[in-house]
DNA sequence: TCTGGGGTCCTAGGACCC
DNA sequence: TCTGGGGTCCTAGGACCC
């Protein structure tokens, strides 16, 4: 059977707390389930929806053959997602034929050698790339020309625009702008005035502009990263809180060094049973990729910041990333302790990378039913950028 | 209905400095 | 005694993306 054809869900686990949608096929369009809802919800609205667990090591295999394949197309390939990537197809012509008919190539060698279908959007910058690879599915190959605007893009419901989430659609809709079209006709100093400079980044994707340049992962700056991790049961008291912390500074600090940064910034966030979230920063003395630090430093930022209720929920995250061979000490730091602690983490990972992420893990963790490097979706890490074309 | 986990950027208020 | 204005840094929270 194939789940593609049929009401099918890719959903993580409900015993565990993580039961939303994660991926859906096109079917499930008619049913109106939408990614990101709970698996419960999705199941009421089709009561024969399949749901299979996800499987993030076939998801990464497929990202890297399908960005091998990218790569023989053009040199400016850029990863936006696991599943999605823009192309400069800009001279690349003379070798593969204009833009359509290199896209249809390139779409059906995916269908053929991969075995998934994709689409492909054509136009002049990013945003319109995007959107046209967001009409009609499956295995289509789009254009979104400027010419084309009027016709294609500002007749579909504005929260169909790229940045034009829940929020943003409902201050636009009080403002009577509901499809694409009415944003790009609105007056652009109000809605400056109105969403600042969210309403004037909007007026312009409205109007297909956009300039950014596709840029090559590697050429792209990494700002900030974290883990997080729903936990199975309602944390209520500090010592499992803190466990659950010691195993995300572990998955934190190992992709810290993994990457070679040190961060300034360290923060923590918890989610309580009742859905709220509140987070708690603190700038550094002095940046760290240490495991113990980072813990002890994600303790002492809990315990300021809880407000004792039961927890669902908890994360850190780090920023203010420093290449580790810039960064420097303070007068108070004990250089020995220092040197000695970094080589403790050397090793643990050299044993990690040799014999698997838990060959070695910390004794309070055996028989807790923790996990002992919490959070992640994946194995290993892969430049994305969520937001930002 | 019972709600994942990974990111980036923006805004606002307060502290602090000149 | 009571009062400027501008700039930067820090923190918290919210918006958006996949």
């Amino acid at each position: 059977m194939d789940l593609r054809k049929i009401p099918a869900v890719v959903g993580g686990s409900q015993a565990d707390r993580r039961g939303v949608v994660l991926a859906k096929s096109i079917p499930c369009k008619n049913y109106g389930i939408k990614t990101g809802e709970p698996l419960a919800k999705a199941k009421e609205k089709c009561p024969g929806l399949v749901i299979v667990p996800p499987n993030y090591p076939l998801y990464m295999k497929c990202h890297k053959a399908l960005m091998d394949i990218l790569r023989e197309y053009s040199p400016l390939v850029q990863s936006f997602s696991i599943d999605e990537a823009f192309l400069d197809y800009t001279g690349m012509e003379e070798h593969f034929g204009p833009c359509l008919k290199g896209a249809t190539l390139i779409k059906n060698r995916i269908r053929e050698e991969l075995g998934f279908t994709v689409n492909i959007g054509i136009s002049t910058n990013k945003l319109l790339a995007k959107m046209a690879s967001d009409f009609t599915k499956p295995d289509r190959v789009h254009t979104l020309f400027p010419q084309e605007i009027p016709s294609k893009l500002w007749p579909l419901p504005v929260e169909r625009l790229f940045m034009v989430g829940r929020a943003t659609k409902a201050k636009l809709n009080e403002l009577g702008i509901f499809t694409i079209g009415d944003l790009a006709n609105y007056n652009r100093e109000l809605l400056g005035w109105k969403l600042k400079s969210h309403g004037l980044l909007i007026h312009d994707y409205a109007n297909g502009i956009e300039n950014s340049p596709v840029l090559p992962n590697d050429n792209i700056q990494m700002k900030g990263m974290g883990n997080s991790t729903t936990i199975k049961f309602d944390v209520d008291n500090k010592k499992d809180a803190h466990k659950v912390l010691l195993s995300l500074a572990e998955t934190v600090a190992a992709r810290l060094r993994n990457e070679g940064y040190k961060c300034g910034v360290v923060s923590v966030s918890i989610k309580t049973h009742e859905f709220l979230r509140y987070s708690h920063q603190r700038k550094l003395a002095a940046p760290t990729d240490n495991t113990n630090e980072l813990y002890e430093i994600a303790t002492q930022l809990f315990d300021e910041a809880w407000n004792g209720e039961p927890i669902c929920h908890l994360g850190i995250h780090v920023s203010h990333l420093y290449p580790r061979e810039f960064t420097q000490y303070t007068l108070f730091d004990n250089v020995k302790k220092g040197a000695m602690l970094s080589s403790l983490d050397r090793a643990v990972d050299n044993i990690r990378k040799k014999y698997g992420g838990h060959s070695i893990f910390r004794a309070t963790y055996l028989y807790s039913g923790m996990s002992p490097m919490a959070g992640g979706v994946g194995t290993e890490d892969y430049a994305v950028m969520g937001n930002i074309l």
